[in-house]
RNA sequence: GGGCAAAUACCAGAGUGGCCAAAUGGGGCAGACUGUAAAUCUGCUGGCUUACGCCUACGGUGGUUCGAAUCCAUCUUUGCCCA
């Protein structure tokens, strides 16, 4: 994988840059959709590609490993053609479910033991083992398995959890330096900043990161229930330590503003569920503001979803009609919305990249934070 | 024409003397959702009120009782059966 820094904004961190993949190129800042199994949620590949525009969508390694299963995805040829995604695609390690399915998970120095949500059967996920799933999924991009600590995480406990992901980047780090790839193309390793809302933990865990060398690099820990204020503040901080020649991915971020206040805070990539599950459960996200499509206001509104939206779902569909396919429960709701918010996405972060280039992106994020929030 | 049964909130449907503004489900209205255990979850759903509380309500009317959705009489409507 490589990186070429294309543009810094003159008055903010942000930049515009192009990351080259074996599955293809990818204009930064990006947002990437979610595909957690395997597939973006009620969306077809061709949807991805043609109408929303997608450059790379991540799939999730606990999820691939529980189903279907390593065995299945090495006979597939990889996820890839497993999928029919043939752009790029990123994996998550399985990191967030040590924070989402906590309930269900032991950590130790080892590892992360887990039940498995499905069965409750039980498994073990290894930074090194991590490494070798991904590598059987042939995810372009695989990240390191980390701790994810609860965003109001003590002080002691925050630097604790630091020290064992740590201790889990370098043995992942080794492992992905000592093997390779299945399907005959390149991979590449990002390790993950944690740190909770602790400066110096951060500043500390961004130095550490940066100096292993990765050809990229991920923020996480953030959106996990701190106060935005201090998201804003750690991306801040940690962006300062690493290095600016390395794209920067900060994980599971977010709202529309998060977005736009990451990439001003000079992160690449970014990735969330929210425009997909909040789209599938009624919330759409437009440059004009929010809308909760169940609500009864629009059940006579027959004008488009999105006059000037960015896909062709906006001005195919009315909002009384997409109203109504919400409340009769319809699979065509989810679909639409789901289309819909990710084309979304996709069309405020190619805009923030013109206004990279342009020179004019400060001026031009602060007032579409304003109109992103509003609630229609 | 005769007999039996039933009538409860937007709908269906519990309740069968006080703990009932009335279970439960549906529907309706609103909210939440950030590296997806999510086509999920939460709240409200007689009126006025922030709340306390007050008022109006279990087909109509009239009774019994300290007290009635609940018991009695009668009327109305509906369903089933007999002719």
């Amino acid at each position: 994988m490589d990186f070429e820094l294309i543009s810094n904004d003159i008055n903010s961190s942000a930049r515009a840059g192009l990351i080259t993949t074996d599955h293809g190129q990818i204009e930064t800042p990006i947002f990437m959709p979610v595909g957690t199994v395997g597939s973006v949620k009620a969306v077809h590949a061709h949807e991805l590609k043609e109408d929303i525009k997608a450059q790379i969508i991540l799939g999730n390694t606990y999820h691939l490993y529980l189903r279907p299963g390593t065995q299945i995805l090495e006979q597939a040829g990889g996820l890839h053609k497993f999928n029919s995604w043939n752009g790029p695609i990123l994996t998550d390690s399985g990191g967030f479910q040590v924070f989402s399915l906590s309930a269900n998970r032991k950590l130790k120095e080892e590892g992360a033991y887990f039940r498995s949500h499905i069965d409750g059967s039980k498994h073990l996920f290894t930074p090194e083992g991590v490494v070798d799933i991904q590598r059987s999924i042939g995810a372009d991009i695989m990240m390191a398995l980390d701790e994810c600590p609860p965003g109001q995480s003590e002080y002691d406990y925050a630097k604790k959890s630091l020290g064992l992901t740590q201790r889990w980047l370098k043995r992942g780090w080794d492992r992905f330096n000592a093997t390779e790839g299945k399907y005959g193309y390149r991979q590449t390793f990002f390790p993950i900043v944690q740190g909770c809302v602790y400066p110096d933990l951060r500043r500390e865990s961004a130095k550490f990161v940066a100096d292993l060398g990765a050809d990229g690099n991920a923020i996480g820990g953030l959106a996990v229930g701190e106060p935005t204020e201090k998201m804003y503040e750690m991306i801040e901080l940690v962006n300062e330590i690493l290095p600016t020649s390395k794209p920067r991915y900060l994980m599971g971020v977010g709202t529309p503003a998060n977005i736009l206040e990451a990439i001003e805070r000079g992160v690449d990539m970014m990735d969330c569920v929210m425009p997909t599950r909040n789209g599938r459960n009624g919330m759409l996200f437009t440059q004009h503001g929010i809308m909760n499509m169940r609500n009864k206001k629009w059940a006579d509104d027959f004008s488009p979803i999105q006059e000037d939206g960015a896909s062709y779902v906006d001005v195919q569909y009315s909002k009384a009609y997409l109203r109504h396919l919400f409340i009769s429960q319809e699979l065509l709701a989810m679909q639409i919305a789901s289309i819909h918010n990710l084309a979304f996405y996709l069309w405020l972060v190619k805009e923030a990249r013109k206004h990279i280039l342009a020179g004019d992106f400060k001026q031009w994020k602060d007032e579409m934070v304003i109109n992103v929030t509003r609630r229609l």
